[in-house]
RNA sequence: GCGGGGGUGCCCGAGCCAGGUCAAAGGGGUCGGGCUUAGGCCCCGAUGGCGUAGGCCUGCGUGGGUUCAAAUCCCACCCCCCGCACCA
């Protein structure tokens, strides 16, 4: 096989061959095995929308890599996998099929690879689902996924529906969630909930309240006015409408308001019922008194073009000292009608002092910035933009509000005095609501406030209140002290999404967890409403350990209900009842929990980070609030995103990459390698076809290495190289182990795939023949290569004339810890060796001549070591062994210093304190001697001549005898030296 | 706005939490050499500046500070990315 595509083919063809085997055999099926210790690892199942692709692929990756290390390391794993059927982006697929949307359909062809009349077929969200679902599956098995297939299950099962009723009775017994009403984005069309992936151009509909005021006339017509800063109704001067629009006199729930006619149809859908008396035109209106509530003044209704009629309720009150708006249509009311003189009833009323304005700021930005009239809204909206912002976090209310009250109420004063004077703007406004509502004047309304936003359908988006709505709790303050102690008891990889889920428990609040479409279980005791994927998600971990155990025991889905649960899980309840009810044995049910009591707590959760402002959160919730403390998961692991050409994957860009077509072009292997070779777990990954076919390159190489030299081995065996080979192999099965742990999946790949590869040229070359120790060296090899390239690990495993599958192999514990003697030995020939070469980057030669220093010295080396392991400074070793060392006749004391002590740095002052207590000395001299041949085939030298610096005999060339130094031998090159 | 993460050499990216081992790992790119019929493979070397001996100078967003010593600690500032909910 002389080129990667060739080799590309072999490697597919031995996905295979093996993936067929691990079926056949069973090989990932894990039960339970008292004396195995246990090792759990899930990943986020999919939502079957669409086919598996990288992004996934990553996540499941880094999981079946660690799943199959820690099967390395003799553990007993579960790896399973489920799919995620609730909720509603199937929907909208299956909507645009039925509804025969040819666009869409091709568009979803191209995406997904799957053709049309496939598509088509496809007419019934559950039937969409279960194709992606079959055709994801077929990939993830082929992609070596260590999954045990027997515990796969839908979200819509039946077993899994009553499970997840039995998780939400729990929840409600515990008083953790609610019922309330909640306003949600609505498409009047479609009569459903709407939220970004249902709008025309992915728009969020955000939905803000306005505080509703009423004004009234002298016949007590109420005249709401809508703002977003009740505070200001002290400073009122007149009330706008529009005199182009339609208002429509309407009764509100008993009550007579007068509101822009295109505000009616939105408070219907905000539990208003609204009926509308009469119709007038806004120019009417004009001219009419209303009754400030707070303040009692009397003000006018005067026209302004600038106030729209659909936001709000087309009233708006105006407040010139703080709203641009205001201020620009009064100052043309002013100009126009009025010929510029201002009257002193429409003076702006100062409310609110800022730092950096006057006393009116809505007039300082207006002039600032040169708005010419109320219809210069590109400057308008800037000023107010400002304004706004400026007066609410930084604005104090004045403190003579009270000023502006007209009537005798004591009361109105004192509260003001008392809770807005003086106080900060956000502050002020809320107790100016609080005033509202006592006084009878208050109400709200929601609004988009980005309006207008589109459902794809062409329907503009309206707010609705729902009502029967239920929430999770989140913001239930002892249930967030669980979470943070659970929270705090786990492993979070990369450490620093630790804050990132902290954050996630203090900001969560309530989270609607029912909504009234999509597949999903129904909320038991709610009709209508289905729970939605993020709260249907949180502790499935353990439904895992169980379902295939309720199946195999033909436990009819009937049969299930809260008691089985409860005993399965919680271990509550008599077992010869639960048995009965279920109508299985009492052992089999005593099996059943013993599987989940096995397996659980969860070891491992893996996921992408999109996933820790939600998911990751709700399953630490969620565990904290149903199981008991010591059930409570152990690890999170989350991972960066998969970047294509460097952009974001994502269905509108088109550039969502296939895990089976990447698996087809490249093979399984080659891809998973690539993948772990382009970035450590918590880094976004670019993925690149370069990585991916450099990747496939290395496997060849290695495999052709792996076969030719299994073929070369002799009978040799004890030779430096040998010794240093096994050295080699115990350093890098050790690292490789603590790499793994840590989840540094790209470090332990360079490593398997770049290290190893070279360390064992660099022992062939120097050792010419192949020993005994090679053999070692690749069977380890290979075991090490299993968690990341499965398939051609197990082919050179059967090559290697390994016992039965590599995947169920494990590491040699003796192979696994350091040998300290070799460590410090391979350092100080590194550091000799980088030595060496500095010097020949400025000096050209063939040779090399080296002066050691003898054993007299040593005792430096050895209190330098003691004194950095005690932590002291340079400065304090230095007066240690100066003398010391002027005694040995070493010149520059401080500057000779600093080299030992970079060179003990090196080394590892522990790893050459240690090498003293085993072997009493570190002899230069001897060491040397015994890698001379690697020193030079490293460096490309013809030969190193090597001599004690106090050998009296000893030539001394150019004066470098006395450059030896302790572990930094004095060098001398040159060409033909003797 | 609130919250989280981050700014490192031509590029990507480690290191900073536990300051000296850091001119700064590992890739990529580029240059030189080798191998080869050839190379788009592979191997070796170089890749801030200076230097005929293991050295010196400059340097890790910007500006200050602490220290014998700072990419690493402290302060201020500038810039970038990601979340903010009923949506998987």
């Amino acid at each position: 096989m002389s080129t990667v595509e060739e080799f590309i083919a072999f490697l597919r063809s031995l996905s295979d061959k093996w993936s067929h085997r691990y079926e056949e055999d069973r090989v990932f099926e894990s039960d339970p095995a008292d004396s195995v210790p246990k090792y759990f690892v899930t990943a986020a199942y999919m939502y079957p929308s669409g086919p598996i692709h990288v992004g996934h692929g990553r996540t499941y990756l880094v999981a079946d890599v660690v799943a199959r290390f820690k099967r390395l390391l003799g553990y007993n794993v579960l790896f399973p996998m489920g799919f995620h059927y609730t909720g509603t982006p199937v929907l909208v697929r299956v909507e645009a099929i039925v509804e025969n949307n040819t666009k869409e359909i091709e568009s979803m062809s191209r995406a997904f690879n799957v053709d049309v009349d496939t598509l088509r077929s496809l007419r019934d969200p559950v039937s969409f689902a279960r194709f992606f679902h079959e055709l994801s599956k077929e990939v993830m098995k082929r992609y070596g996924l260590s999954i045990d297939w027997r515990r796969e299950f839908t979200t819509i099962d039946p077993e899994y529906r009553d499970f997840i009723r039995w998780q939400f009775y729990k929840l409600l017994k515990l008083g953790l969630l609610i019922k309330g009403t909640h306003p949600v984005g609505w498409c009047p069309r479609h009569n459903m909930p709407v939220s970004m992936h249902d709008t025309e151009g992915d728009v969020e509909p955000e939905i803000g309240e306005l505080t509703l005021i009423k004004f009234r006339d002298s016949e007590g017509i109420i005249y709401p006015v809508a703002t977003l800063r009740p505070e200001t109704v002290l400073g009122v001067t007149n009330v706008w409408v529009n005199p182009d629009v339609r208002y429509c006199l309407t009764e509100v729930d008993g009550e007579t308001w007068l509101i822009s006619c295109s505000a009616v149809h939105k408070l219907r859908y905000q539990l208003k019922k609204v009926e509308v008396l009469k119709e007038v035109e806004g120019a009417t209106l004009v001219g009419k008194t209303l009754q400030n509530p707070v303040t009692g003044d009397e003000v006018r209704v005067l026209p302004a073009p600038f106030v729209s009629q659909k936001f709000g309720t087309g009233v708006v009150m105006s407040v010139p000292a703080h709203a641009p708006y205001d201020f620009a249509a009064l100052r043309d009311y002013v100009n126009t009608v009025l010929q510029g003189s201002w009257p002193d009833e429409l003076r702006p009323r100062p409310l609110i002092r800022v730092q950096g304005y006057g006393d009116i700021p809505a007039k300082d930005v207006v002039e600032a910035l040169g708005v010419s009239s109320q219809k210069d809204v590109e400057k308008l909206e800037e000023a107010t933009r400002r304004v706004y912002r400026d007066e609410f976090e930084r604005g104090v209310m004045r403190d003579d509000v009270t000023t502006y009250v007209k009537i005798a109420r004591r009361d109105v004063i004192d509260f003001l005095r008392d809770n807005v004077a003086g106080k900060p703007v956000r502050e002020a406004r809320e107790n100016v609501k609080k005033l509202l509502t006592a006084l009878g004047s208050f109400d709200r309304m929601y609004e988009v406030l980005n309006a207008p936003v589109y459902c794809r359908c062409g329907t503009e988006i309206v707010v609705k209140i729902l009502e029967n709505q239920w929430f999770i709790d989140y913001g239930n303050e002892s249930w967030k002290r669980l979470a943070r102690e659970a929270l705090a008891g786990m492993r979070i990889v990369p450490e620093e999404s630790r804050k990132g889920i902290e954050a996630t428990i203090d900001w969560l609040k309530e989270r609607a967890c029912a909504r009234t479409r999509g597949l999903g279980t129904e909320l038991p005791w709610e009709p209508g409403w289905v729970i939605e994927s993020l709260s249907d998600s949180t502790i499935y971990m353990a439904f895992y350990t169980v379902i295939h155990r309720i199946r195999s025991l033909g436990i009819s889905p009937e049969r299930l209900g809260e008691y089985f649960w409860d005993y399965v899980f919680l271990g509550v309840g008599n077992p010869a009842e639960v048995a009965a009810k279920a109508g299985i044995s009492v052992s089999d049910l005593e099996s059943i929990r013993r599987e989940f009591t096995y397996w659980y707590p969860l070891d491992s959760r893996h996921s992408g980070k999109d996933l820790i402002p939600n998911h990751l959160t709700f399953f630490i919730f969620n565990h904290a609030a149903i199981f008991p403390k010591e059930l409570w998961p152990r690890q999170i692991v989350v991972n960066g995103w998969v970047l294509v050409e460097g952009a974001k994957m994502s269905k509108s860009k088109g550039n969502v990459k296939l895990l089976g077509n990447l698996i087809n072009a490249y093979s399984p292997d080659a891809l998973r390698l690539g993948i772990a070779l382009s970035a450590e777990v918590e880094q976004d990954l670019d993925l690149s076809e370069d990585i991916i076919l450099s990747a496939a390159r290395q496997l060849m190489r290695i495999y052709n290495t792996i076969r030719e030299l299994s073929e070369r081995v002799r009978a040799i065996d004890g030779r430096p190289q040998d010794r240093w080979l096994r050295g080699v192999l115990r350093q890098h099965v050790s690292s490789y182990i603590e790499e793994l742990e840590n989840v540094r999946l790209r470090s332990a790949a360079i490593r398997v795939y770049m290290k190893m590869l070279e360390d064992l040229e660099t022992y062939l070359k120097w050792a010419g023949e192949p020993g005994v120790a090679v053999k070692e060296y690749l069977t380890t090899w290979v075991k090490l290569m299993s968690p990341f390239t499965p398939f051609i690990a197990e082919e050179l495993w059967s090559t290697l004339g390994g016992q039965g599958y590599v995947a169920k192999a494990t590491i040699d514990k003796e192979i696994a810890t350091r040998d300290p003697i070799f460590e410090v030995e391979r350092r100080y020939v590194d550091l000799v060796v980088e030595d060496i070469r500095s010097v020949l980057e400025v000096v050209k030669g063939d040779s090399a001549v080296l002066y050691v220093s003898d054993r007299s010295s040593s005792h430096i080396v050895r209190t330098v070591a003691e004194m950095m392991m005690q932590g002291h400074e340079m400065n304090s070793i230095l007066r240690k062994v100066s003398k010391d060392m002027a005694r040995l006749g070493i010149k520059q004391v401080d500057r000779a210093l600093r080299s030992i002590h970079e060179a003990v740095n090196y080394i590892g002052p522990e790893n050459i304190l240690r090498y003293y207590e085993e072997k009493g000395e570190f002899d230069e001299f001897e060491v040397i001697n015994r890698y001379g041949g690697l020193i030079a085939s490293k460096l490309g030298l013809k030969n190193i001549t090597v001599y004690m610096a106090s050998d009296p005999n000893a030539p001394d060339i150019a004066g470098r005898k006395q450059r030896a130094l302790p572990l930094r031998p004095g060098i001398y090159v040159g060409s033909n030296t003797t």
